[in-house]
RNA sequence: GGCGACAUAGCCAAGUGGUAAGGCAGUGGUUUGCAAAACCAUCAUUCCCCAGUUCGAAUCUGGGUGUCGCCUCCA
């Protein structure tokens, strides 16, 4: 299995710290809104790692964590007059139903920042104790003088980090790229006692802190937004291995932007669409569909039209599976033998797909493994004699290679129906019988507006609901 | 200024030395009572441009051009 790490700057063969076991972390969202459609490729694409990590029989621990207060948050819940708490909670209650409408699992642990102040700040101690950090006035900074490897994930010396670092007006810092380990409290703010008095933590000891807590000093996948690489998984590096004399990381992955009229989608922009209002158009799974069929580290620029590709594209699987589903009920008892030899390669499919697989994730490529299938399996479907076990089999295949991905979810369009709508089929099939056209069409432009589409195949009257 | 990424058909997008996957859209045909779905065929002599290496390059090297990103909160 071939890796991209961004320390590295190239693809890695794979190998974890302990056999047929993974750590992976990964960055979480920052909760004082809705997260929006650049935020969501990495959900989806670190659930695909996941997934196919498991599917290759490893023993998957992922973290992924909410920042659950910075300035940020305060801000936010200052302007809607409730408290930080609220406010978060209320972010990620709306989290939970964006992941899950996506199809991204449940991390391992979901830890949040304010639920590990205390690992913080033995943290910060011991960056103090060895010289890692100082004190100033109330606020903690990270001495990154301190750590000659400053810069090593980004490739950039640190000389040139000062020369491009915003000047800062306060002359709290003895150096322009150090940061905020500890923020002493402003009035009003949120809280917590610590040995440098009230106050708060910075963003990037969040990380270090939870990694170490929930998974270890040293963890083999970081994952996080390319964007993130620096400062923040610059400044997770050097605290972590500050403090724990050890590495920290073994491999790096960092995804791709998300564009809208090739401009990055952010929030500071206010050029994004919120997960929310694309799902309410075009359906969450459309939207995870749109994100797999690209390389995760590609460039993908958003749009309606690139949506409705995915959705089509994303339909002709749907089909195709619910023709086998149909199949596996209705098709006849007898296996030809195109069937059987169509069988035999079925194995093919998955190691093509493994194959894309390993290579750094490729998603796109593994998709085209899956329409193949789909190809093969509709020239066999269209034949009236298709049988419950070439169906059933091929079901099986199918569903394995969808399910890595998670690209099929949602309910299922076929679904039980009502009395009512079963007569229906049947008084139309008894028209169609006796040529009666009209009337034929007429139910079924009927429960068309019932929301029932009806298929006449092979293998008799099939049905979808819209 | 420093660092990095990308450029493949109308659109999306794989492919890192062996003669251009896949999807969407389109076109012709088959199937269907008509549909829908599906199948078959067709759809880039060519991969931003120029030079070079090679028997052979979209793929490697050098030089351009264009676009984007990070260096500040950002996935």
């Amino acid at each position: 299995m071939r890796l991209y790490n961004t320390m590295k700057m190239e693809k890695e063969d794979f190998i974890p710290i302990e056999p047929g076991k993974i750590k992976m972390y990964a960055c979480g969202p920052t909760v004082y809104n809705f997260f929006h459609v650049g935020n969501a490729r990495p959900l989806i694409m670190f659930d695909v790692l996941r997934r196919y990590f498991e599917y290759r029989g490893f023993d998957v621990t992922y973290v992924q964590n909410f920042t659950d207060i910075d300035d940020k948050i305060i801000n936010r819940a200052n302007e809607e007059g409730i408290s930080s708490r609220e406010l978060t909670e209320k972010y990620i209650n709306e989290y939970w139903t964006d992941a899950h409408g996506l199809g991204v699992r449940d991390a391992t642990f979901h830890p949040k920042a304010t639920e590990n102040i205390n690992e913080i700040i033995d943290l910060i101690s011991t960056l103090i104790e060895k010289g890692f950090a100082y004190q100033s006035g109330s606020d903690v900074y990270y001495r990154t003088s301190a750590f000659p490897e400053y810069g090593k994930l980004s490739h950039q010396p640190l000389e040139e980090l000062q020369m491009g670092a915003r000047v800062d007006v306060t002359e709290v810092k003895e150096n322009p790229v150090d940061f905020a380990l500890w923020k002493g409290a402003k009035p009003d703010e949120p809280f917590w006692d610590s040995p440098w008095g009230k106050g708060r933590p910075g963003w990037h000891i969040e990380c270090s802190a939870m990694v170490s807590r929930y998974l270890g000093k040293t963890i083999d996948i970081h994952c996080g937004g390319q964007d993130l690489t620096f400062p923040h998984h610059e400044n997770e590096i050097a605290q972590s291995e500050g403090a724990n004399d050890c590495e920290f990381v073994r491999y790096w992955v960092h995804n791709g932007f998300i564009s809208i009229n090739k401009e990055k989608m952010s929030k500071s922009k206010g050029n994004f669409f919120t997960v929310r209002e694309a799902a309410e158009e075009f359906g969450y799974e459309n939207i995870r569909m749109f994100m797999l069929m690209s390389h995760y580290r590609s460039p993908l620029n958003y749009s309606g039209d690139i949506l409705l590709q995915a959705k089509s594209a994303l339909e002709r699987i749907k089909t195709a599976r619910s023709s086998l589903e149909f199949i596996s009920v209705n098709g006849s008892g007898s296996l030809s033998s195109k069937e059987s030899t169509f069988i035999s390669t079925l194995s093919t499919y998955r190691a093509k797909f493994i194959e894309a697989m390993d290579d750094d994730f490729n998603t796109a490529d593994a998709i085209s493994v899956i329409f193949e299938l789909v190809r093969e399996s509709n020239s066999i479907a269209a034949d009236q004699n298709a049988s419950r076990e070439f169906a059933n089999v091929t079901l099986e295949m199918l569903n394995e290679l969808i399910d890595v991905l998670g690209l099929i979810y949602g309910e299922s369009n076929s679904s039980e129906l009502d009395s009512e709508i079963e007569a229906l089929i049947e008084k139309r099939q008894n028209a169609r019988k006796e040529k009666n056209w009209a009337e034929a069409d007429a139910i079924r432009d009927e429960l068309s507006e019932m929301g029932i589409i009806l298929e006449d195949t092979p293998q008799g009257v099939k049905y979808k609901r819209q």
